[in-house]
RNA sequence: GCUUCAUUAGCUCAGUCGGUUAGAGCGGCGGACUGUUAAUCCGUAGGUCCAAGGUUCAAGUCCUUGAUGGAGCGCCA
């Protein structure tokens, strides 16, 4: 009995002249004799030779595009062109039928938007399989980056009684019924009668329990689900989303932002390395989507010159003070191109300012730091005054990719109790409920810092995919929760 | 949440100034062909023009409201 071999390893080993059975979903089958089979373990299709003359018709009859088959033959070097090896099959098997009538699928372009209403089906397209291969394949290049730098990776709570951590709205988690919610004596809800005897969310962000194990650990990172109930309608927003939190003691600032770039250099030449084939189907279809667009809106690179690009070139690493300046300097604020024109210091950059710089000024990635306190959370460190900064500023910093825009925020923390307390009251954030945070700044505090990494931003930019939503396979979103 | 654009065959779209029976390509189905590469060729079926209301002799086309989808903005990763 001839056991399965997998396409991929059919393509690597190639071992010609034996006998071989595999298994796949029909991609397509031409002239009664040629069918294109797919597995998913790599991008590219098996050709299976069907002897046609000699196999029963009724059996021929139901390789249909999508229809689930194996082949059991010989490994051929093929005659065609398209193609180094081919199964001359001896025996076809149908596993599952896919009646082109009914079938959503077809085996031609479709649009993004369309797919994205099967995205229980869309996988099966090339576009999306390579895409869910890229995201594995960067997920594993994260995590190897982190394990192999001797990160240990810290799984914090999705479930979270905080809702101090004010990156956003929180899906409440809760088994209290709705019809009659159980009532305090001042008629507000009774979270003591609820699963976990008080409110509880989903999480925003693991930062802060990852400074907890980073202040023992010594490097922690969490990869993650993650809820925000924003009513976001963008292309680069979900409602439920991953995202990578390295957390170091005795990091500061600069070391962050070479953390986060080493990072992410790393991953893009992951999967520069790995995912050749997936990368040029995308690449080939955004070529092709280009060609629909007015000249002057085409990107000069293609999609491996961006990667390589972005692997080769170092960060531009400014200040928010500097980066102002630049903004107020610029031809384009001048001449009142920016629909927002750039205020003064202290105010937070509207998106078309940030690309401006990342995409017009410096043209490559860009590391915004120093932000004014004001606009930036409290667990951020406060920055001594100096000359030539209007206001109080935060060790923050904010990583911003062209076409995305940001895709990392992170900062030094504020290791310093009092300057920390201080910060809360300002900004009414309760002390009581993050008494166990505020525990590490009274226990052996230490210089520290992290960020956070938007994964499926990552995916964006690596993939050249435009839509968030096509780089999640099921993505949550207002008024979507399908499949 | 705000702004804006769209919604016509299974999919992608065209449909002129409001005027007779709404078209194409791809896909499907039937057939031909048989070393093809999104195969090719011939034939064929397929429509609640998003919904409701309105203007008009006449609405796919104009107006109002709503639904859904896209893009941009805000919030951020």
């Amino acid at each position: 009995m001839t056991r399965r071999t997998k396409i991929a390893d059919l393509i690597r080993t190639e071992p010609l002249n034996t006998e071989v059975l595999v298994k796949g979903w029909v991609k397509a089958f031409r002239n009664n004799q040629f069918l294109a089979l797919n597995d998913g373990s790599c991008a590219q299709n098996l050709q299976v030779v069907v002897d046609f003359e000699n196999t029963d018709p009724s059996l021929i009859e139901r390789i249909k595009f999508g229809a689930s088959v194996g082949a059991r033959g010989q490994l051929l070097e093929s005659q065609g062109k398209g193609q180094r090896i081919e199964v001359k099959a001896d025996e076809i098997y149908i596993y599952g039928d896919c009646n082109p009538d009914e079938y959503p699928l077809q085996p031609k372009k479709q649009t993004l938007e369309f797919l994205r209403e099967i995205a229980h089906l869309r996988f099966r397209t090339n576009t999306f399989s390579a895409v869910f291969r890229i995201r594995h394949a960067l997920a594993y290049a994260i995590h190897k980056f982190f394990n192999d730098r001797g990160f240990y990776y810290l799984h914090t709570p999705i479930i979270t009684a905080s809702d101090a951590e004010g990156a956003g709205e929180m899906f409440r988690v809760t088994t209290l019924p709705f019809d009659k919610t159980p009532r305090t004596e001042n008629g507000e809800v009774d979270f003591k009668e609820d699963f976990f005897r008080r409110s509880t969310n989903l999480t925003v962000s693991g930062q802060l329990e990852a400074e907890l194990g980073a202040m023992a650990l010594g490097q922690v990172y969490t990869f993650g689900p993650t809820f925000r109930a924003e009513n976001s309608n963008t292309t680069r927003h979900l409602a439920e989303f991953w995202m990578i939190e390295p957390e170091v003691a005795f990091n500061d600032l600069n070391d962050n932002m070479d953390l986060a770039e080493d990072m992410l250099r790393y991953v893009i030449q992951y999967a520069l390395d790995n995912c050749a084939d997936d990368l040029k189907i995308l690449e080939e279809r955004l070529i092709e989507e280009e060609k629909s667009k007015p000249q002057d809106q085409r990107s000069e690179m293609n999609l491996s010159d961006k990667l390589r690009f972005v692997v080769d070139n170092r960060f531009e690493r400014i200040t928010y003070t500097e980066a102002i300046h630049i903004l107020k300097n610029s031809n384009q604020n001048k001449k009142g191109k920016f629909q927002f024109p750039v205020e003064g210091w202290g105010t937070d950059l509207q998106s078309e300012h940030e690309r401006y710089l990342v995409e017009k000024h410096f043209k490559k990635p860009v590391i915004l730091t120093n932000y004014p306190a004001e606009i930036k959370a409290f667990y951020m460190r406060q920055d001594e005054a100096k000359e030539g900064v209007p206001g109080p500023t935060v060790s923050a910093m904010d990583i911003l990719f062209p076409g995305i825009g940001e895709i990392v925020g992170g900062s030094q923390r504020e290791e310093r109790l009092e300057r920390l307390v201080n910060r809360m009251r300002e900004m009414h954030i309760p002390e009581e409920e993050l008494y166990w945070y505020l525990d590490t700044r009274r226990f052996g505090s230490c210089e520290h810092a992290g960020f956070g990494l938007g994964f499926e931003r990552l995916v964006l930019f690596v993939t050249g995919m435009s839509n968030i939503r096509d780089v999640i396979a099921f993505p949550r979103y207002p008024g979507n929760a399908e499949f």
